[in-house]
DNA sequence: TAGATTGTTAATCGATTAACAATC
DNA sequence: TAGATTGTTAATCGATTAACAATC
């Protein structure tokens, strides 16, 4: 009856960004905003973001524009930002501690409620008030307090595993910093975030661009011009 | 001349990923995989593996397949990963830290060589060796060092100017995890890693997966059948 | 009302998949 | 040689941009 309408991951990863342009825009007291502002402060074109928008219905007013208030509001909601979620992070190494540490994620409703470790020597330890706990005590943890993500910072070699028994408990979310892709059950929804493809990817453009400087001196040098 | 192929940044962000599992099946001593069983691994279409890596020339052989050690040094290869990158981190909180204490980038050729923050506290601190150092020193340490990358893990008020100063100091890429885009000349790339953003996007599909769900049961239990 | 800007359809462009001839 | 699998062209699919009628 309804119509089905699957939106692209395309989409919804340039909602995030519009989300925060909009935020700016509030703080700075701007009430309105119409696509081709936008689309020049953002360096994206203005009708990439009424197609975006217009994915979830009409945000806008012909004429006008867009209520900045109201369309922040809006793509919150998208994304899910309504809600609170309740988190636990899986291996309090430097990069757990350092997520731990943030305090942006909470403003949002990311919610922090426990940290997990099976190293001794970190187990105790206090981060915003959330103690270490022994990874055994993780089970438990989870289904008592029907936790939604948990964050993987721990070494790949244990993460399949972890995976697999988090989807078990009845966790929604694995936010996976690991080298590794995790095929679980479609219940648990996976985002990982690969650094280390993300600097591989830095390494490509910095090479990339040296050739097409090195072509481009190259090319003015002889004197032919190439399209 | 020559054929002008500009390659996709959908192809360039996929290869690390080909990167990540020729190794693994190099560690397991595999020396030849055709794209179909690659395929299947990694849960893409043989067709599209051939399409992304004949971008860059034929690396296989017919009736064969592809010989492992040498496509992984190919894609290396076509990264940049086969030569050195003079890396720096420019705030040394939790997150600089933890991507300092990380030993997995300096394996792969991405040598940090120095370490800066405006912090007395943290300055004198060493790391792996490396010495955290007043800011006030960076100007001359990365024309001195020929420093190629700035890893970006500072608050995001004073990103934008030290993202231009690192760019007239000749810098060649930044590792960014400050949620600000930098517009910066085109002699400098820019990688970022929105943290904010990957959680969101996470955030959309718990939200999105509960919805699927909701609507699978409720035709279900009506008896329609929706295609 | 006239001007502005959305929402939306149509046109273009690019990316993915399918198919198959080339060839090892 | 026969079988397998690439490299590559063609077909399909999806995403982006352009255009403009609707409307505030």
């Amino acid at each position: 009856m309804t119509e089905e309408r699957k939106i692209s991951m395309n989409v919804i990863r340039r909602l995030p960004r519009y989300y925060r342009y909009l935020g700016e825009l509030l703080q700075k007291g701007v009430t309105k905003i119409s696509s081709r502002e936008l689309s020049e402060k953002m360096n994206v074109t203005a009708s990439q973001i009424r197609q975006d928008l217009n994915n979830f219905g009409g945000f806008g007013q012909q004429g006008y524009g867009y209520n900045v208030e109201y369309l922040h509001t809006e793509i919150g909601k998208i994304l899910g930002l309504h809600q609170n979620y309740k988190m636990i992070i899986v291996g309090v190494g430097n990069l757990g501690q350092a997520i731990a540490n943030s305090t942006s994620f909470s403003k949002r409703g990311f919610k922090l409620i426990g940290l997990f470790d099976v190293n001794p020597r970190l187990i105790g330890m206090s981060i915003h008030g959330v103690e270490v706990q022994d990874i055994d005590k993780m089970e438990q943890f989870v289904k008592e307090n029907e936790v939604e993500i948990a964050i993987l910072t721990m070494p790949k070699t244990r993460v399949k595993e972890t995976a697999e028994s988090l989807a078990k408990w009845g966790i929604k979310g694995l936010w996976n910093f690991s080298p590794v892709d995790l095929f679980v059950p479609d219940t648990v929804q996976v985002e990982n975030v690969h650094l280390s493809h993300s600097l591989m990817t830095l390494a490509y453009k910095i090479n990339e661009a040296e050739v097409e400087r090195e072509k481009k001196d190259k090319s003015e040098s002889i004197g032919q011009i190439e399209e």
